[in-house]
DNA sequence: TATGAATGAGCGTTCATTCAT
DNA sequence: TATGAATGAACGCTCATTCAT
């Protein structure tokens, strides 16, 4: 017998995602700290523990929101015309992890989130980003705009390797060489999406 | 100005990685302790740090050298006949870095390393590791076992990317689901690398 | 927005300042070990440095409290009939400080504290001292005890210059010289404050 | 049968002192390496030891080098003629000594230096500091402008001490309240020399 | 439910000094 | 005489996490 959460136990959650975005938006991911948010929300360190099982916790539900928001936009536009388009369509989520490598570890911790846990927004997310790009992709195998040879998820699943190669590679070179982890993403979807002939 | 290193220093660094080396045989990678290493090696815990510039730097040196000796091996055998013999040809070092998330960590700090930083032992690997691919596929693609319509070397940093997905989802995935990531590796490359038709 | 120490919090560090002392009761000043202290305290590293700055900000407690349990007995005992007196009453005081090096260069470093800052043990004995004296030189120079051309907190600050110097000459010539540093204040305190004629 | 030095070793010795005293114009006393002096010399670290005892036996041939120049300095203009004067003549000495913390510690552990060990450059310029404000006092109070009830050098050593406890005072008040040291000890020296009447 | 003191367990640092070559 | 690799021996720090109150 679960009760409601009271109306302050929710402020107090919503206080402490509030503050950690602010210093995220200041210091970055990697500059968050469970001693600094505490103190600026005014609560006691004990108390964030009780709302998030771990500093992780914290960080995925922030990654998460940011990361379902990005869905939405990318879903909003409908299904890509082709695999250029696809590339484009992919870009501000690349630029969004490529900012911060914590949230590209996170992320990556969650590569092989599966159906089976619905109960995190990070996994919740990675989900629905396999579901969008698989129904994408049976759309544009469809339309002869990709190849029509191998099932659309694996498909799917090879887009999102692709995706942790291009960032595993730019937090690598220091950001110095390419203009965008999207631009070093386009030839390799070209390679895996593009019909033969 | 600098001179070669002097026969004892390389004598006592020599000495570091033997032993740190025969820690990880027993403990593991996550066992490795800096004051086990001196205490076993017979040096000060300055001396390590004047040789390796942190714990992740003797890691490092330890795992790429292991890298090292494993493409020692691939190598040996020659070109692979075809992409199930080039997947199996991977699977070692697929087990390899599976078995400990430490290794995959630092080796994925490592994906994007290129020819420039030619001092490191795990950059060297990496570097090592894409030639030695972009070889095999050259030889694939002339005998037709391999997709000719991309350079090899392309497709041979895609592979590494798949390597990278692949060991992602083992580690994400609590190794329960699948018998090796070789295994799971293998669609990937057919999709990848196989000729159309 | 600072609340007043927990219970708890201030157990632990009369604990820690009791171990310390104990320590140094019996191994000296510098004989007293970080670790020695978090050891026989049975808290954790950590404890230690969030009550204390560094190792230097415990013995300065420990010092000042030292320092200020010697200036109670010296109040005690009412203002000195004269210059001998005044002499043979800080003879303790000299006898502390040049037990140990450390003690000697540690209040060195607060030998110009001034009331602006009241929160350190040893900076309050400071003051303490120099009022203590001053108040002293008063009454003296009332009954003609001692000089009556200069301001009073003059001539204990003074007074203070000369505590160092001898102490500086004592640890310097390595203690063979002289019986006492009582012994060689005595002709500068004659000097610096009998009355002419 | 100790040999005249070599003249090799002895452009060493000029070399190292000549590279510590650029370090310190650049970096302070406080910001002098041992592994940046013989950097920039090019030589081994062994050989600064071999021509130094120590490290502070380098830097009290450079401290010593320097006061002994202030030393010369105030002999050449002769016995100040009156306490104001003395003590004018005592400035450039006292912001030297106040430049670094460093100096002054060095100097405080030769305050006790007595005519006995005459082989320390700094030993030396102590006694001779002595030496010169004894003979000063001499005739001051020859002149009638000091006190004539002490002897000369009990005075000059007093003088020492309330330089050590100007200085003292001057590093730990952070330089910020007065403005120079040499006025903080006008006071002092007035009350300590001055003739009575 | 909130609090905040305490934990843990090892890492990296310091840098003058020594000594075998 | 010069070299430079190695030493020593603690210190200070980290900071997410736990748990008694």
């Amino acid at each position: 017998m679960t009760r409601a959460p009271q109306k302050r136990r929710l402020e107090t959650r919503a206080k402490l995602l509030h503050v950690a975005a602010a210093i995220v938006q200041e210091q970055g991911y990697s500059g968050l700290r469970v001693e600094d948010v505490v103190a600026r929300a005014g609560v006691a360190k004990g108390t964030l523990f009780s709302h998030f099982k771990d500093k992780d916790g914290l960080l995925a539900v922030l990654i998460g929101e940011e990361v379902t928001r990005l869905l939405d936009r990318m879903e909003d536009e409908g299904t890509p015309a082709d695999v250029a388009a696809l590339t484009a369509r992919l870009a501000p989520h690349l630029d969004y992890v490529a900012q911060d490598r914590v949230i590209f570890d996170l992320l990556l911790r969650y590569s092989g989130t599966t159906a089976a846990e619905p109960d995190e927004v990070v996994a919740a997310s990675f989900i629905r980003q396999v579901t969008m790009l698989t129904g994408w992709l049976q759309t544009l195998q469809a339309s002869g705009k990709a190849r029509q040879d191998q099932p659309p998820d694996l498909l799917a699943e090879g887009i999102q390797g692709f995706l942790n190669h291009v960032l595993g590679v730019w937090f690598c070179a220091g950001h110095a060489n390419d203009a965008s982890p999207a631009q070093a993403l386009e030839p390799y979807l070209q390679a895996w999406l593009q019909p033969p002939g």
